[in-house]
Parts: structure tokens; C-alpha cells; sequence
DNA sequence: TACATATTTGAAAGCGCTTTGGATGCCACT
DNA sequence: AGTGGCATCCAAAGCGCTTTCAAATATGTA
């Protein structure tokens, strides 16, 4: 069933018939009823790529996914997605995911754009410097990016939470319960976040005249695995930390295992505060000691950033350009007042 | 940049310029080598609507992602789509997801297939009697099916893992190591892979004259929190059981936290396999006791059904239409001999 | 009644590609 | 010379939709 016959069946134009389902508003109120009517009575389901080619509008975000022999992929990036897909559900509209090497993002982001098969692009997985920027920025495509850029101008579309913020007030409570000796676990050292959380902590702790050490810092893939080396390490030093801010509740999960491992109790030998995307494999709430966070939901971020994306191209708009969500801290047991030495 | 106008770019028309690059016969190679010459300079991309409308191939591979506010992702599901798109990057593959509540799977596949937006179907999450699988057959689209459907007739292409040789060798393993109380933490009761595993369990005991207590199962979302619960009713049996068999990794994570709090040494007193999906998240070798797994691969299941999709597509045929994947049984620390009561 | 103005509909021209159904020229062969 | 076969190429017809431009009808006004 296609457009021609279902208007012949009508005895209407295709215009009219067209028009009747893309709700213009110069046709009868009468004829579009009966347009809607048939519709529903034939199943007819306009071609997309027909619609495509006239429209020039595929109906579509596009992605790019990082992926490579070897490649881990990331627990982050399907939650985000969920939140992508809540949203995008609601307004017909899908995804086009293009697979590439991290090694290849600028390109692979090019590609996807040409390829003419989408309408808008999402970007994450933000560095420092992000040469995705430059590039992004000479397409003439909407775009949202998912985080920052530290060091280049923020005149970009993003959506990003606030880092800086969230660890400064977790380092602040730390501080407040006794602690002076601070340990970060953190993100690859290369992404913005980490960049973000890092300061944070540093600022928070220069204003009672505190510093963070370098080797009280660990950059690595947020992975329960390295979770626990990098916690092992901390725990062998020869001034122990006694508070640990943690960029992903994944690391904190390989972390306690160490802490647990020496013998150390959560929430009194050690404190952790953990920043929560809201996963839901991992409830802070539901650890053995319940975790204290940082939280935001990514997939309320993804939810967002969709309606964005998808607002723009249907010129819904507008949408304010850029966004920063403030994170919630949230108290559990994990943190204590500093050990008595 | 269109095919028109490369054409007269070129003075050739457009028919012959389509040829030649789509790899036709009858053209001469001369003007073929010109024409890809011509290609390089100019950056020339066709345009993927058009392409698609004159073709009716779209060069994709839709699946769907089940999504609804308060429905959990999964990560199992990220880990497959990076197996995907490791294939579909090499031949210029995308995917389309459409997001769509869990309760409207069958509908929303049909969406996705009518749509004209994808070439074959993906299909994933199955279940006993799985109500898609009808469907399928009746549209004329190729499909792979991830899994496969207890009590359906397999009559349809799939690629699955032995899921019940599997957790029949590991249940042999520990009645070897003497074990006679056994408990099994599954996934959610209605899907496959969940049915054939207990299926595995109970005939290995079955053949020791041993069955497997009501009691001793639990079906649950594959999240560690609700592995911390299903473990914490198990060692509150009367008969606490000395071996577990465990469906996921994940599972397992909250498993051992409970043993752990109860005071119980993993692999001494409590015994326990896990399916590994090899999740990059959580290595069972990296576990405070290294697990003892049955592994098999997410994500070299994913490149290879995305081999089977794409090759039926570009009828590179034929497939074997069904496969089923031994996994490997690597016996680690988790698993002990039955202690002296 | 006559004319201007809304309101509602349609014919037809694309969108950029693939593919059918010839053309054209050239050669070998009878 | 006449015929058939082959290698190359092209014009034009779609694919199924949107949208421009124009026409037809209905409504309002003087």
C-alpha cells in the first residue's frame, strides 16, 4: 500500500492525502477524518526512504559507537542510550549507529554525517581539546554534545553536568568529617570529566590549604579491575588516604573489594564517595555499606539531549544551548568522620 | 555533489557512471578507472535515500532495544551491539535501533521491518514460545535470532550458545567435587536461555538420583542486587546448599557479597560456577577468588551473526541457518571440594 | 449581481539514484 | 555485401513521497 493507492482509493490527490497526514492545515477537517480513517483501516505506513528523499529528513539521531577488536565496550554508553531511546520512541524517531575505532572518531563522525542517512548527530566521550569540535562546527548539521571540552571555547550545543561542582562538594564533606588525606580514582586522563572532577577536588582542598598528591591520583578505565588496583596502590602508601573520591560506582566496586581485602572497614577505616550515573546494574544503595554519591542520571541526560536533537530538526525549538546540571550529593554510609589515629 | 552532475562532469551519462562504480560488467575499464578517478577528486557520495528508494536496500540491520521509563537497560545488550558493529564497520553496515517498550516487542518488530528503513532483522531476548517467531516467518525479511525459543519448532535461523551442555557440565563438575546440595540463580524464568540451563542442571543431578529443590532455584533479573537476595534465601535453608550455579557474572557479584557477610569462604564452604558472557565489566579472574566459569563470548556471537545478516543481504549465501556454540567450562578458585561437615 | 477573498483540492515537477530496453559502432564470419 | 554477436554506452522510466503553482469552489462584501 503506498500513497498512490490508498489516494486513489479515496478518490483524492496524493497531495491532498499527503497533506491530510503531515497536518497542514489547508484541508478539510472532514477529508482529513476520512484520510485518518482509511489509514488505519489499510495499515499504510508512508515509505521512509520515499519521505527521505523528498524531505531531505531521515527521522533520525546518529551515533557514533566506539568499537575494535580488543575494544571494551562501555556499560555507560547502553544506559545513555536507554535514555536516547525513551525519548526518541515517543517522537518515530531511531537511531543510525556507526561502529568505528576511538582511533577514528573525527572521522567516523564525518562519514555519519554525509551519509545523508541522519538529522542530527550526538556526541560523547569528550576530551580535552576535543578535535570533534572544529568539525562539528563546519557541518551544517544540529548537533548536542554530551559533556565539554575543557581548553576550547564553549560556544558548542552540550549538555554536561557538573563535574567540578559535584567533586568539590563531596571533597567539602570529607573535609568537614576530619579527613586531609585525599585519593582520587578517576576516569582516562584524557576525557573531560576526569579533567573536571579532578579540579574539583583540588579546588576544594587548596582552600583549607590541602593538596592532592600525585600519587594519590589514578587514571584508568572505569572497570571494577582497575577499581582495585588502583585502591591497592592506595592502600600501600606510606601516609594512607583516608577519604577516596571515585569517578564511577564500577570503580568503587573493585575498590572496596580491596579495602575489604586489607581487612579495612567502609565508612570508618575509610571513607568513598563515589560518583553514581545511576546504573542500574549497580545500586549504590544495595552495596554491603551503602554507598555516599554523587548522582546524576545518564539516562535522564540521554532523555534530554533526544529532546534536543529532535526538537531542532522537527524546529520545535528553541532549546537553550547549553546546559549544566547540577549533581545531587547523597549521604549513605560509606563516609565517616576521619579515623581517631 | 549528485550523480547527475559528476555525470556531465565527466560526459558520460548517469547510467554508465552508476555502473561503474557499482562494479558492473559491461562497462569498459577505462572509463571506469576515470569515473573512480573522477570519484576521488570530487569527494562524490551517493546519496543513501536515493540509493535505498531505487534499490530497496537500505544497508542496515535494524534490532530492537527494549526501553520504557523504569525498564532497566542491560548491559549484556551493550556488549552484543559492540560485537555488531564490529562486523558492520567493515562493510559499511548501520544499524537501526528502534527503542520500544518490552511488552510491545512483537509490534514494534513489525514497525521495524515495514519501516523500509533496515535490510534484515536482529532478534534477541527470547523466550519459551517466543510470539515473534511467527511473525517473522510471515514477513519476507532475513533475520537471525539470538537465542532460540523452548517449545518452538526450530525451524528458524539462529545462532545460540549450548546453554543446557553447559550448565550440565558444570553441575557434573561439582557433583565430582562431591557436592550433593545445589542451588541454581537464573534469569528471569521466562526466557530461553533461563529454561535450558535449568534443564541442564536437573538432568546432571538427575543422573546422580539428585533433584533440584523448589527452593534451590531463584529467577531474577540479572542485576548483583538481586543476586545479594537470592543468595542471602539460600543460606537460610535448613539444607544450606553447597554448590551454586549461576547464570551471569553479574549475579555472581552480589552472590558473593552475601557469602561473604555471612562469614562463608568462597570455593571452601560454598562452591560456585557463573556463566561469563565475558562482559568487560566484571573479569571473573579478577574476582577476590577467581570464578569458576562457563564462558562464552557476547560480543564474537554478535560479529558473527552480523556476518550471517550482512552476507544475506549482499547474498554473499549461503549460512549455515542455525548454530550452537559450545561454551568452554575454566575451572578457577570458586569451585571446591564439598567440605566435611 | 459582480467582484474580491478564503478555503480546499489537484497536476505535475522534482528529490538522486538504479535499471530496463534500446542504440551505436565494430568485428568476425558466411 | 549482409548478418549476427559483442562491447559500450545512453535516454528515460521508475522508486514513493513532498511541495509548488494553479485551479476550483465557497464565502463575504459592496
Amino acid at each position: 500500500m503506498n500513497l498512490k493507492q490508498l489516494s486513489e482509493l479515496l478518490g483524492l490527490s496524493q497531495t491532498t492525502v499527503s497533506r491530510a497526514l503531515n497536518g497542514y492545515p489547508e484541508v478539510n477537517e472532514a477529508t482529513r477524518e476520512r484520510v485518518l480513517q482509511a489509514v488505519k483501516e489499510t495499515g499504510y505506513r508512508p515509505n521512509k526512504a520515499a519521505q527521505r528523499l523528498a524531505t531531505g529528513k531521515a527521522g533520525s539521531i546518529g551515533l557514533v559507537m566506539p568499537t575494535a577488536p580488543g575494544h571494551q565496550s562501555d556499560v555507560h554508553f547502553g544506559e545513555f542510550l536507554a535514555g536516547l531511546g525513551e525519548e526518541a520512541v515517543r517522537h518515530d524517531f531511531h537511531f543510525v549507529i556507526m561502529p568505528a575505532d576511538p582511533d577514528d572518531e573525527v572521522a567516523a563522525l564525518r562519514r555519519l554525517a554525509i551519509s545523508g542517512n541522519v538529522d542530527a548527530l550526538f556526541v560523547a566521550y569528550m576530551r580535552g581539546h576535543d578535535p570533534r569540535l572544529a568539525m562539528l562546527k563546519s557541518l551544517s548539521m544540529p548537533y548536542v554534545v554530551h559533556g565539554r571540552s575543557f581548553g576550547s571555547e564553549p560556544d558548542y550545543p552540550y549538555l554536561d553536568i557538573d563535574n567540578e561542582g559535584a567533586f568539590y562538594d563531596a571533597t567539602r564533606l570529607l573535609l568537614q568529617l576530619g579527613h586531609t588525606r585525599f585519593a582520587l580514582m578517576n576516569g582516562p586522563m584524557h576525557l573531560d570529566f576526569a579533567i573536571r572532577r579532578k579540579n574539583g577536588v583540588m579546588s576544594a582542598l587548596a582552600e583549607r590549604g590541602l593538596t592532592l598528591e600525585e600519587g594519590c591520583v589514578s587514571h584508568a578505565l572505569m572497570t571494577d579491575e582497575q577499581g582495585l588496583l588502583a585502591m591497592e596502590h592506595f592502600l600501600q602508601l606510606p601516609e594512607r588516604p583516608t577519604a577516596i573520591l571515585c569517578s564511577s560506582t564500577v570503580l568503587a566496586l573493585g575498590a572496596i573489594r580491596a579495602v575489604n581485602q586489607a581487612g579495612l572497614r567502609l565508612g570508618e577505616d575509610i571513607s568513598l564517595i563515589a560518583h553514581d550515573d545511576v546504573l542500574p546494574l549497580l545500586k549504590p544503595e544495595s552495596f554491603s555499606v551503602p554507598l555516599t554519591t554523587t548522582r546524576s542520571s545518564l539516562r535522564a541526560a540521554g532523555v534530554r539531549i533526544a529532546q534536543r536533537l529532535i526538537g531542532t530538526v522537527k524546529q520545535a525549538g528553541p532549546f537553550p544551548d547549553q546546559e549544566l546540571w547540577k549533581t545531587e550529593l547523597i549521604v549513605r554510609a560509606s563516609t565517616g568522620p576521619v579515623p581517631q589515629a
